[in-house]
DNA sequence: CTTGATTCCGAAAGCGCTTTCGGAATAGCG
DNA sequence: CGCTATTCCGAAAGCGCTTTCGGAATCAAG
């Protein structure tokens, strides 16, 4: 199979390079007719422009990378595909190529965003879950190079981010279980440098208040996100002195963890003690009990992360592209009176 | 902050371009004392080699990528982060990159492998779960484009690829539902154009039969890759005049929904109907009761693949590249006499 | 001190495409 | 029919890097 290039058709067509580049790209400075010759020819051998080279020349790269969490555990990773799949399908339209790069420290995330941001092979990142005090944001904005977070760090201010409203959205939850009655109501929590993880904290606190009830230090866990550190950490707040009736977690991999610490202790979730997650995910459907959930709208949050993006790469403010969405309660079978 | 290329460390040290750039690259043909004063102004600078110029000019792409499987389902997803996770982390080594790329449908498949193998941006492709007839190997192999399978087709003699014997791990939970008595054990497969799924349902037969007991057809349903296909086809199944005592399920996905058949039925899974699935989820740890499964080895299958594919690019024999794994059963709890 | 072998670097071509510029050919106008 | 305005294409530079080739300078050997 004879390499197709340029030159090929070029010489094919007894026209120059820049004439046929030209005619494919769309010039004004073509006449219709030669445009349908080299349309023609360019459909006949299937020619598809070299993008390395294009890329060179235009000097723009064409591509986004997704910065990979690092630690990511199993349970939570639907989240990664959702937004994956989204953010491709706003990509394919421009016919832009998504990266996925991975680091496993933040060293290794501060020298992936430089060399990302140096060796001209992205146009703009995309980034996850940031930290209250997120270095890979500073360094971004260092390099100047286009970025868009999937979350809030707590200077959100001159950055672009797609975030859900978690503190309403944890107070909300705390709202429904007082409603049923709870007046003893647990959070387990994420490790606060975890912007999200203060944020849903503080809407836990809130709530609280705001219904009057007095915050109880001993029905705050800190875990990380798995199921098995949400496993453990409603089985130390179950065994304590004052056992809480209800238990609200950040994330729903730590709810189920909780749920299978409710059943270990004798006692059925949903009925002896209620139990809410956060995330929405599909999965929660099958637990057992089925977990009533906060779900975010992840469905499109992929499609339109990259459509923010894209329209910052073309020169938007980032300050112009701050969206922040809602979660709704999910019931399911895990709460009760 | 001022572009740093090759041209303007070579100014700066009073050096040529190409001295530079071999200094860099580890030519035997510098002096020390000079690729020390390069490294060391490089270092300063923070340079970093224009990805899309050297590939150019090397005419290699250091980039892979990966071709999402198209009608992907939000349950399965996990195994797409896992693969793509190995990926990156076999591919980090060389620096190179990883591309997502999506197609919606078969056209778009054929269209996107094309523009692949002819625009020169991967040097290698890594496609999942194949069809028993799979154009997009042919195509592959058509275009010359080194690539890797996850899974087989039919005719999987001629291509690289990473599989699980699925057929023996199906006669091995037919044999285990059997040693627990059972006799009458139905299945619930996938849709038999993906090889995986004829295989799978291959060797429930074949497990039926070697027990001395018979293929009941009725017992034999086709669903789609998602729990709630899985639950129809149980209930059609359960609904039956000779209820199965034991579901065998091609896919983890599935077979929660069946253990939710059963449930809604009035019925315990695990006591009065076994279930046993297949991809060993860690998901399955939460389901209601935790689900029996022959979990394949899916940790490190995306880095394998990965440097199987680095290896066929590296010039190795795709015949030589191709690994057939096995799964184990886990048990939990769907399962019993 | 001459010769041949080494060491080290400069020069230049090229990767395949884009894009600006200028000019020949054609058209439009009075 | 002469002149300006258009239309359309060729020529050429350039994107930032790699890599081959050749030659000047240095070295070891006779």
């Amino acid at each position: 199979m004879q390499k197709v290039s340029l030159k090929f058709l070029a010489q094919e067509l007894g026209l120059t390079e820049g004439t046929v580049s030209r005619a494919l790209n769309g010039y004004s400075d073509i006449s219709e007719a030669t445009r349908e010759r080299v349309r023609a020819l360019a459909e006949k051998h299937n020619y598809k422009a070299n993008q390395t080279a294009r890329r060179l020349a235009t000097g723009v790269a064409e591509a986004v990378a997704f910065l990979m969490p690092a630690n990511t555990n199993t349970l939570s990773e639907p989240f990664v595909s959702q937004l994956l799949e989204g953010l491709g399908q706003s990509l394919t339209k421009r016919n832009w190529d998504l990266l996925v790069v991975q680091a496993s420290s933040t060293e290794e995330e501060a020298e992936t965003i430089a060399k990302l941001s140096t060796s001209g092979r992205v146009s703009g990142v995309v980034i996850s879950r940031p930290y209250k005090q997120d270095s890979r944001i500073e360094l971004l904005q260092k390099y100047k190079m286009p970025f868009i977070v999937h979350g809030r760090s707590v200077n959100h201010a001159d950055y672009a981010w797609y975030d859900v409203d978690s503190e309403t959205a944890f107070i909300d939850a705390v709202d429904h279980l007082v409603m049923f009655g709870h007046r003893s109501i647990g959070f387990i929590g994420a490790p606060t440098y975890y912007h999200f993880a203060q944020m849903r904290l503080d809407g836990y606190r809130k709530g609280i208040l705001s219904n009057g009830l007095e915050i109880d230090e001993g029905l705050i866990e800190i875990a990380e996100l798995s199921d098995d550190a949400g496993e453990r950490a409603a089985k130390t707040m179950l065994r304590a002195d004052k056992p809480p009736s209800a238990i609200i977690c950040a994330t729903d991999t730590q709810a189920i963890g909780a749920l299978a610490a409710i059943r270990s202790q004798g006692l059925v979730p949903g009925k002896d003690v209620s139990v809410i997650g956060y995330d929405g995910l599909d999965f929660g459907k099958h637990t057992n009990p089925p977990l009533t959930t906060m779900a975010q709208p992840l469905m499109h949050s992929g499609r339109q992360i990259g459509d923010m993006l894209l329209a910052i790469i073309d020169g938007g403010k980032p300050t112009e592209f701050q969206e922040l969405r809602s979660a709704k309660l999910v019931r399911r079978m895990s709460d009760g009176p």
